[in-house]
RNA sequence: GCGAGAGUGGCGGAAUGGUAUACGCGACAGACUUAAAAUCUGUUUCCCACAAGGAUUGAGGGUUCAAGUCCCUCCUCUCGCACCA
């Protein structure tokens, strides 16, 4: 008999389907369209792992079972190639991130190949390549034009070990993102001149459109939270003595009896005009403390620390004057970067008001600390006290009102904010897109004009940053120096470079038109195959996933595609650890390379079908090395009973046993694809081959034709874990075509159910036994026979007082 | 601290309020073999020597003829956010 040897067939099948361009997507076809992809890859040199091995299976799986459904399946594939990893290992290599790239690409061409997925090779792209990042450099003109790019200084994080700026959302812990270990320093705070995309226009329409989203729950919670929206008021106490005046954002305003003091951040533009000549040393040596610490050192002090202006401001409704303090628990970057301290009802300003003996007001009847969340959860619970005409109302009553008389008097207006910042887009790296700005002392700064773009990113011998904030562009002398676009005069481009999330922004766009050199991409074939059908990753819940939203709606904003989400359906799965929970990593030697396993003799199929059944795909699966060799064994299984069929002698008669057990598995493993619960799908066909092993025992392969139904039906079902194995048994089966395209198989409602049915018998609630009947047997038969059923009978001591029948399943007698 | 989710055999995990422990791993036994591997067959939640029986889905309570599933209280773990006013 033909034995199951992965090593024979898994090249073999490779090189047919890349021959036959089986995966090759046509765009323009007339049957429906299915676009599945998992998040790309950052080609860093290290190879893929088996997290890639993970994440790229689950996406190839959906992608060959609509391709095997007969849908048009597209499963892209491309290179996230420029950034700080691909960098990183260049100048470790020694040579440039160009020619690194280029050495490292066809690498993973082949082990993407050898783990058998889909991918249509035909439309391959790379943000790395001058024809891409054009268009992410259009991007950046494009919201240029529309108002949403703009330079501002901020004091931003800075990566000792990258000199680079960093996102907010790139800082972990206090450190960098890429340097998180525990030797690695802290990031700081720099003042630098950076490019920002103007997100927080669209944090409303985000937040909106975020519920309707057929995305993994945590991750549209955790959007909701990055996007913070919290409705308030801004509110103006105006300075004793002085012009100036301060205006604090709140969302408890109608606390607003009970404040005692203001805190302004250190950071806070006032500070210089609010501080007395008194205070001033003081102040000033706060600042400069505030300054140096890190946000981690900020974060984990518990103690409030702050220090007094001098100042005194008045509230606008009461006209009591309050002390202005400076503290680093205001944060510059949100609100007005001022609050009012209301102890009475804030647990930190609580916490301020007892460190430095500040009075405290209670604005409740209670006279007690009630928090305000507790105040807005229940407004109608509370009522007012200590607020003048307000005294007695109800929070709920009492809240629009106050609001009124602020606006009333002029010191107040209802104001919503978001958590959400602006986009900080550029880098002082080498690699990456350069931002298409050219500076003159005339004109200031210009836009590259559209035609000229791309901005190519030369090719420097000296390409690593030198720690003056500039990329190494800086150094790039020639490439430097450029007249002006609008005066002609001398110019001098920009140095900083696009944030290599621009690149992933958009990427899914350009897998729909990757040759297009007139538009990003074409809106025809855009609006047909968008929104991306199936996501999936592990990784990046926040930051791309709302970046890609945002540039999706910013296209469909100017005109360029109808849907404004990239993508319908996300899948955040987990990922795969030690056998000992512990992440895999380099420094810990405890890695699993996917190819070694496929090298092992297991094959590309077997680690597929196991990682796809080792749980379901949002949990996180531990290694465990008798994993593959289970799901080996189950794959040579279906082969070898496949096998069996084709030596058998078989006959013309009929096997409805055979046809009921495969009937329902192909119901089973169909619901369970279109859903993504992989574990169960696998189980089932597991289950199915496991009963076809008991038929043959019991009575042989007779039936050609319902033994064939059974065989085809399996190896069919088995394609999109097992392609290889399922491909060669297909051709065996006596197939000339290829399985992946447009071959699933179809279920008849009259096998699920067999002629006879096991029913429960329950007595006052507890199982006694169970009897087969026939399955168009009546209800009144079935509960005479449970009555009657020798075990039961022993337990019906009287006459039921009750009895339940639930068709099908079970007769409960309560005695 | 706030928010969300989860606790089921030795392990990964299954189960529209209706036979808990599917499927797999591991373990044990048998068949085949000179032998081993591979393969095939069987057993495997716990208690009791076996059977009969009983217990069992983190703990406790409730609703129901019937609860892993629904409700309440508590415990534990994981993941997000983290002084956002």
């Amino acid at each position: 008999m033909k034995r199951y040897s992965p090593k024979d067939i898994e090249s073999k099948w490779q090189k047919y389907w890349d021959d036959n361009q089986t995966y090759k997507a046509d765009l323009n076809s007339s049957k429906p369209k299915y676009i599945g992809m998992s998040m790309f890859n950052y080609p860093s040199g290290a190879g893929i792992h088996i997290g890639h091995a993970m994440n790229y299976t689950i996406s190839d799986v959906m992608a060959r079972f609509k391709r095997q459904q007969g849908f048009e399946s597209y499963h892209p594939v491309g290179w996230d190639a420029f950034g700080l990893p691909a960098e990183n290992y260049a100048i470790k290599a020694g040579v440039s991130p160009q020619e690194s790239m280029a050495k490292i690409i066809p690498d993973y061409h082949k082990q993407y190949k050898a783990m058998g997925w889909s991918n249509d090779w035909s439309k391959e792209i790379a943000t790395h390549e001058p024809k891409y990042y054009k268009w992410s450099q259009w991007i950046f003109t494009q919201m240029h034009k529309h108002g949403l790019a703009y330079q501002d200084s901020r004091m931003q994080w800075w990566c000792e070990k990258d000199n680079t700026v960093l996102a907010n959302e790139q800082v972990i812990d206090g450190k960098c993102w890429r340097h998180d270990g525990p030797e690695d320093p802290l990031v700081e705070k720099k003042e630098i001149k950076q490019w920002f995309f103007k997100i927080t226009d669209y944090a409303d329409e985000l937040l909106e459109a975020t519920d309707a989203l057929d995305w993994t729950p945590s991750v549209k919670l955790a959007q909701k939270n990055w996007i913070g929206r919290s409705e308030g008021a801004e509110v103006t106490y105006k300075v004793q003595d002085s012009e100036h005046s301060i205006t604090v954002f709140t969302t408890a305003y109608d606390t607003m009896y009970g404040t005692t003091f203001l805190v302004v951040a250190p950071e806070h533009e006032l500070v210089p005009f609010l501080t007395d000549p008194e205070h001033l040393a003081e102040v000033e040596a706060y600042q400069k403390a505030t300054f140096l610490k890190s946000e981690l050192e900020r974060q984990a002090e518990k103690e409030k620390t702050g220090v007094f202006t001098g100042a005194y401001a008045i509230n606008p409704l009461s006209g009591r004057p309050v002390p202005v303090w400076i503290a680093d628990y205001v944060l510059v970057g949100y609100g007005t970067g001022a609050v009012m301290g209301v102890p009475g009802e804030d647990e930190r300003d609580y916490e301020f008001a007892q460190k430095f003996g500040l009075d405290i007001i209670y604005t409740t009847k209670q006279q007690e600390f009630v928090s305000d969340t507790d105040i807005k959860a229940n407004p109608e619970k509370y009522i007012i006290a200590n607020s003048e005409e307000f005294d007695g109302m109800t929070f709920l009553e009492g809240r629009p009102k106050i609001l009124a008389k602020l606006v009333s008097v002029g010191a107040g207006v209802a104001k919503v904010n978001y958590r959400l910042r602006d986009w900080s887009v550029g880098r002082q790296r080498y690699w990456g897109a350069p931002i298409p700005i050219i500076n003159c002392e005339k004109c200031g700064q210009v836009l590259v004009p559209e035609e000229d773009l791309p901005v190519v990113l030369p090719e420097l011998k000296d390409f690593q940053p030198n720690g003056d904030g500039r990329s190494a562009l800086a150094r790039a002398t020639e490439w430097l120096k450029v007249p002006c676009p609008q005066c002609g005069g001398e110019g001098e481009r920009e140095t900083d470079t696009l944030d290599t999330y621009i690149c992933s922004s958009w990427y899914m766009l350009r897998y729909l038109d990757p040759d297009n050199d007139q538009a990003p991409f074409g809106s025809e074939v855009a609006n047909k195959w968008m929104p991306v059908d199936f996501y999936n990753g592990a990784d990046h819940a926040t930051a791309h996933m709302i970046y890609a939203r945002f540039v999706t709606r910013f296209f469909h904003k100017i005109g360029l595609l109808e849907n404004p989400e990239p993508f319908k359906k996300f899948l955040y799965n987990g990922k795969v650890t030690a056998a000992n929970g512990e992440m895999f990593s380099k420094s810990k030697g405890n890695g699993v390379d996917p190819l070694e396993i496929i090298a092992q003799g297991y094959g590309a199929d077997a680690l597929r079908t196991y990682l796809m059944f080792a749980a379901p795909l949002d949990l996180w699966v531990k290694w465990d090395p008798q994993g593959v060799p289970g799901t080996f064994r189950f794959i040579n299984r279906v082969w070898n009973i496949t096998q069996d069929f084709l030596e058998a002698k078989t006959t013309d008669e009929n096997d409805e046993k055979v046809l009921q057990a495969i009937h329902p598995a192909i119901k089973k493993v169909t619901e369970d694809l279109e859903t993504q619960k992989y574990n169960t799908a696998i189980a089932t066909l597991m289950k199915a081959t496991n009963d076809l092993y008991e038929y043959k025992a019991k009575t042989g392969i007779k039936s050609e034709k319902d033994w064939r139904f059974a065989a085809e039906s399996l190896v069919m079902m088995m394609g999109p874990f097992a392609p290889h194995a399922a491909e060669e048994l297909w051709h065996d089966l006596g197939h000339t075509d290829t399985l992946q395209r447009d071959h699933w198989p179809v279920y008849e409602e009259k096998y699920l159910t067999s002629n006879t049915m096991t029913i429960a018998i329950q007595v006052n609630g507890k199982l006694r036994g169970t009897i087969s009947v026939a399955s168009d047997a009546s209800k009144e038969d079935i509960i005479a026979a449970a009555s009657s059923d020798e075990k039961v009978k022993t337990y019906l001591v009287s006459e039921p007082k009750k009895t339940i029948y639930v068709p099908g399943k079970l007769v409960s007698f309560v005695v």
